[in-house]
DNA sequence: AAATTGACCAGTG
DNA sequence: TCACTGGCCAATT
């Protein structure tokens, strides 16, 4: 036991960990996937923390709309779409193409 | 020690 | 149909 406090940074690294290479998340079904209906927030925060982590391909992780929101935070602002289409998913201005197609949803992957 | 911000999403008017 | 508010946790100043 912990104390009393749940990870849930750790339960978001381990799912980010998860992601198949080629395909993208997004925070709120994550945060769904954890349990954490309206937490999509946390997801976010955890992933401000993520550049700490190892093995955290936090550019595959990206908003509902597909939208590289979270690119300012790494290394380069370009960095994001490179690693993403290094994966093979085709991103154009920042946002990612065929979203729908290389959308992963842990819950439904994973068996919920 | 308190207040504010931050890689968001879903629901309501 | 589009626009706005609320909610959650942690870290920073």
């Amino acid at each position: 036991m912990n104390t009393g406090k749940v990870n849930y940074f750790d339960l978001v690294y381990q799912v980010v960990r998860e992601i198949p290479k080629g395909r993208v998340t997004s925070y709120g079904a994550i945060a769904h996937y954890l349990g954490l209906k309206s937490g999509a927030r946390m997801v976010g925060y955890a992933m401000n923390a993520a550049h700490a982590m190892p093995d955290v391909p936090a550019q595959r992780v990206v908003n509902r709309q597909g939208l590289l929101t979270g690119k300012h935070h790494f290394e380069s602002p370009t960095r994001m779409q490179e690693l993403l289409i290094a994966d093979g998913i085709n991103v154009e201005n920042d946002q990612v193409q065929d979203f729908e197609k290389v959308f992963w949803d842990p819950g439904k992957e994973l068996g919920v």
